[in-house]
DNA sequence: CGCGGATTTGACATAGTTCAATTCGAGTGG
DNA sequence: CCACTCGAATTGAACTATGTCAAATCCGCG
């Protein structure tokens, strides 16, 4: 049996998913679940790139697990990172309208995703009002995101680290749960080139916050001890 | 004849539209020119409200002539421009995915709108190709607007203004034409929240390129005779 | 255990802010 | 037609958060 008929014949991976419910791969498949609209699983290790700016934007992803980085490179060469994406978030989504992505995304680590062809999804979306209506939540959803980018941009850097450790828990599954804890999957010159804030500036932030007792960090874990204060400072 | 009637019996007024066949107007109503959407002209003066952060999110607003400022008041208190809508350009496009505006948006100076009912939209673009591609490119493009801001705001404040410069001047109905004049709808202050600058520091760099014969400026009118080296500083 | 990149710390430089003072300019009324 | 007014814009001077560069330290991995 070759790649094709392994494609028209098996089923798409969402019909038995946990998550078909609210993601966009849910609404892509049928409901009968005869129909394989190309949905595809797939694993890529750090440092691998899903897309870079300029291919031609045949998919969204949707992140299963691990984490995502998507950046611009600028043109005086050095690396814009416009946002990281983790479980259930959506790469390429801004590119859906255009025929090339207008952004690269690598992995952070060893990364799960579903591959949705953009062109079933733009198919799919005049045959399926919960498509069209996901699809919508999801694009409002980015813009907000954007403009939270563009709010924390204009505010002081250790508001910035604030309001991102902030967006991080609130993001998290267990969302008030008692230990508030985060593995940050990101270097440090990441968060900063993300934050647009110098590496050293990040660092200092985050050894003030620990000197006021806010949070205690090594490496990638860390630890919030105030979550209060950490969300009156954002 | 009461709105009822006069709504069903109507004739959309994109039907007679010189640019039906770029906005997202000539694709709200059918080809057949007999249903009408809903789709309404309207006028509003300088400093009125199209609508406000919270309210019920239920059109879209293409404008037709003028100038639009949107803005969201953070939790201190100030104004964080996200934008300037000018002819051609859609105001409420991030919320057609939510119930609610995400942001507020009011008139720089008298200002012509065309009412795209959200739901006539949504409905739409299961029937329509041409409806759902074009909306899918005016969000890609919104995508792109932003990702430009967030860029913009990651540089200097000479590359930031001359940055917003260009974008005006690419704007314009003659793109490339010898004259580069552009009228600037908005207050300096305005600009200023927009590239979030200090209003000072907007008039520095003014004043800064004008003593380098790059551009000449009185008020809102503003000459650039240098589109060169404008161009080079963005 | 030791290497090399990542992170942290320190000292100094600077773009942009802030606050205060001055000038400009569009309306308004005599 | 010109003076007057008041907000907007500009200019000036001092201040500060953050960047930059360099050195020290940490940490994961072979």
């Amino acid at each position: 049996m070759n790649a094709q008929h392994a494609a028209s014949r098996s089923v798409a991976p969402c019909h038995e998913c946990s998550r078909r419910e609210s993601c966009l791969g849910g609404a892509l498949v049928s409901e009968d679940g005869l129909d394989n609209p190309g949905v595809q699983r797939l694993v890529i290790d750090r440092g691998d790139h899903l897309f870079r700016e300029q291919d031609a934007a045949e998919a969204l992803y949707v992140v299963r697990g691990g984490a995502l980085k998507t950046y611009v490179v600028s043109a005086e060469g050095d690396e814009e990172v416009q946002g990281f994406q983790l479980s259930q978030d959506i790469a390429g989504l801004d590119a859906l309208g255009t025929p090339t992505y207008r952004n690269s995304v690598r992995a952070l680590s060893r990364t799960w995703l579903c591959r949705l062809p953009a062109a079933a999804v733009r198919e799919r979306m005049m045959g399926s009002e919960r498509m069209r209506d996901r699809l919508l939540a999801a694009m409002s959803h980015e813009f907000d995101r954007l403009h939270g980018m563009l709010h924390r941009e204009r505010c002081s850097a250790e508001q910035r680290v604030a309001g991102f450790l902030v967006t991080q828990l609130d993001a998290q599954p267990n969302h008030d749960a008692e230990k508030a804890e985060i593995t940050l999957p990101m270097s440090r010159s990441d968060l900063a080139r993300y934050l647009d804030l110098a590496t050293e500036t990040v660092s200092r932030v985050f050894t003030r916050l620990q000197d006021r007792n806010v949070l205690r960090t090594s490496g990638a874990h860390c630890v919030i001890t105030d979550r209060a204060a950490l969300s009156n400072l954002a």
